[in-house]
Order: C-alpha cells, then sequence, then structure tokens
DNA sequence: TCCTTGACTCAGA
DNA sequence: CTCTGAGCCAAGG
C-alpha cells in the first residue's frame, strides 16, 4: 500500500533541522527544497511526500530546538509562511534582516540572490 | 472513532 | 501579479 509505513516523525524533523542547520547566515531556503534534500523513507510513496514534505517540513520547524536557525526557511514565494498579525512573522523577518536579508515593499525575498543551493553546493 | 487543521507547492485562469 | 483548486499524511480533541 502507499502508506503502510508512517514516517517516523521525530527522525524526518531530525533530519530537517540538520539541513537547516547548514544553512549559512544572510541565506534562505524554502520548505521544498529542504523537503528534497531529506531521503525519502523507502516505505513512502514519493508522490505523497511530494504533496505532504514541505508541511511536515513546516512541522518541523514549528518544533524546532533553540540551536536550529528556522527563521531562514521560507515558502517557495520567498515569503515568511506565517500570518503578519503573529509574534513569529515579525521576529523572523527582524532575525533575517539582522543577516542582511533585504525584504522588498511585498515582504518577498529574492529568492535568486539570497536563496541557498543546498548541501551539495556547500 | 470521526473530524479538523496544518510554518506548502504547483498549475491554470 | 493575484486567486483557486488539487494533492492527500498525521496528530490531537
Amino acid at each position: 500500500m502507499k502508506y503502510s509505513s508512517p514516517p517516523d516523525r521525530q527522525f524526518f524533523y531530525a533530519q530537517v533541522w540538520d539541513i537547516v542547520r547548514m544553512i549559512p547566515p544572510g541565506y534562505v531556503s524554502t520548505y521544498g527544497k529542504i523537503a528534497n534534500w531529506v531521503p525519502i523513507a523507502k516505505t513512502l510513496d514519493p508522490q505523497s511526500y511530494r504533496a505532504w514534505g514541505a508541511r511536515w517540513v513546516g512541522g518541523a520547524m514549528a518544533n524546532c530546538p533553540s540551536d536550529v536557525p528556522w527563521q531562514r526557511v521560507v515558502n517557495s514565494q520567498g515569503k515568511i509562511s506565517l500570518p503578519e498579525e503573529t509574534k513569529g512573522f515579525s521576529v523572523q523577518r527582524k532575525l533575517l534582516e539582522d543577516e542582511g536579508i533585504v525584504f522588498n515593499e511585498r515582504g518577498v525575498i529574492d529568492l535568486k540572490r539570497f536563496g541557498w543551493d543546498g548541501p551539495a553546493e556547500s
């Protein structure tokens, strides 16, 4: 069956955190890319992973240890993936600006300029 | 056990 | 550029 083996949430999160910790200051990555860099459990259907991996990464960010630079993870549009009125939004934006990342008028980060290419590129 | 909800992404209009 | 719909797992109430 497609989802016979439930993903090990703890393990998945740990892998995500490891990758996020590799993002250099002043750069950002996206949920989707990170999901791609995490090895897919062989028991997991690739199609489901494609549809849910990014959200699981989001879940990992929501539960990350304090040593993980979660603020360097944004959505594929280059925007902070949190409601603007929340505390988290302002915290994330400030942390990123302190690292030198620039937001345009619409609150969008230029991924061409600040996007990180991944573990392999480092 | 059923129902809701979630830090997503991509294609199409 | 903005908005919509589809994709479809898992934890928690």
